[in-house]
DNA sequence: CATATTTTGTTTCTTCCTAACATGTATTTT
DNA sequence: AAAATACATGTTAGGAAGAAACAAAATATG
């Protein structure tokens, strides 16, 4: 067994940390890998003390071991994206946050109370801004195990009725000629809706998705108004993002 | 299942308070009952919200998970109401689950992996759904603070366009004259769209409900098929329900 | 006292887990 | 480049924990 977390289990502790808990039968279809293996992460997780495994799943091993010591994938680099990304936002504003890890940091970064409207597709990003006492609306749409994301006509539908002055999307790939990509074919074609809706159009990732691409294009780089990330990308999609008139947003606080 | 927590019930949060974790296999030597005792006596904790079970075990339930659940009353009469309502749902149902209190017992009730379509207008059952492989189908709307419930326009339409064969409705008030009735206008239009659309419509209510009217009446007795409760209601009530030809499915149990 | 109700035990079956081994894939060594 | 090594993942079989249904005992209730 080696010291460090695999992209797997990294992904798993996130997944873990939105949504308190996970199941065995749950990840093994996300991961496409055995159960088995997910066993093997889950035990390897459970011995470094992150998480406590229970019968068909795990669950966070303690609040106070939640603290920033875990070093789950980039979650101070979504955090800090979250914040930056939080402070654009205006009183009654009308905004989309996308479903995905990075976006909801977003959602744990805005203001409680703030006067605005929020229409999400994401469950656990619904749930957060409730908390916080923001209006929140969610799209309708057939819920994705994986992400806890609603996708399909029905949500595709209800955000076509919907005018934005202000979107925040997740994207698992961001390449100069590809443009903005996701894994996932109905997430994409939510985001491109969402797009059509929007005044203002941002961009939430962390640079270990720079020159990436994936299979479903949603967008091309000048169609996105920022991008907003934690460190700069390498000379060549930064020239691209400049001629393509794209505002680069770097918090590298 | 009584309301209460019994003597062992008890002493078995005071260990689990101390220690930390608890074991099945201890429990049943310390006292003296087999191992389905301690099971039960968990299960029924579980669902208090006060502990997690673990494999061959359980440990404290973690904050927020508590805060939901431990304030709700009548929790062991919702968890056999639930059972007995999701015992009535058959392989390859299109089911419409409100949003509410009793009803999510309903949800946890449900068989893991069953091919079965639900509809929910309520977050908190969506993600209950989502974490036992149920197709899950979110209607849109605004989001209530208080029950996590999408209400509005949005919500309305997406039922609209559904055919449910079984659908799943709390109500806060049961009355022979004044029929099924609800605190909040905008759940009550909401349960109104969910008949129109249903073939089968069954209420799932403790006892407390029977006889109390609320402002927003949402359906005459006649109009639904089934009253799933703990226990049946008095005379008048139970014959109003005979002559409107609505079976009366009382889980004792 | 008789009857109901609740609690606990028993059995059976299912699900989840573990262990041991097999396979495949990199990575290093020769 | 071939062989050896380590590592991650898959496969199979067996066991342990849990759930469901039923039976028995204890307790309460009229």
């Amino acid at each position: 067994m080696s010291m460090s977390l695999n992209d797997r289990q990294q992904q798993l502790m996130t997944m873990l940390e939105s949504t308190g808990e996970v199941k065995v039968a749950v990840l093994k279809e996300t991961f496409g890998v055995t159960e088995m293996t997910i066993r093997r992460d889950l035990e390897k997780l459970e011995l470094a003390g992150y998480v406590k495994r229970t019968f068909g799943g795990a669950i966070l091993a303690s609040k106070d071991a939640t603290l920033e010591d875990r070093s789950v994938v980039m979650t101070d680099e979504k955090s800090r994206i979250g914040r930056a990304a939080a402070a654009l936002v205006q009183e009654n504003d009308s905004i989309f946050i996308d479903g995905g890890t990075t976006t909801l940091y977003v959602a744990r970064h805005l203001k409680p109370g703030m006067n605005i409207t929020v229409v999400t597709n994401a469950l656990n990003i619904a749930l957060e801004l409730l908390e916080k006492r923001i209006t929140t609306v969610v799209t309708g749409g057939m819920a994705l195990e994986t992400t806890s994301t609603l996708v399909g006509p029905g949500a595709a539908e209800s955000i076509g009725r919907m005018a934005f002055n202000r979107i925040f999307l997740g994207a698992t790939g961001v390449s100069a000629k590809h443009g903005f990509s996701n894994s996932n074919m109905y997430e994409a074609e939510i985001k491109r809706m969402a797009i059509a809706q929007a005044a203002e159009v941002n961009v939430v990732v962390d640079h270990s998705k720079f020159g990436a691409k994936e299979l479903f294009s949603f967008a091309a780089l000048d169609t996105v108004h920022r991008i907003v990330c934690d460190q700069e990308p390498e000379q060549s999609l930064l020239e691209a993002c400049r001629e393509s008139n794209v505002e680069l947003l770097a918090a590298r606080d």
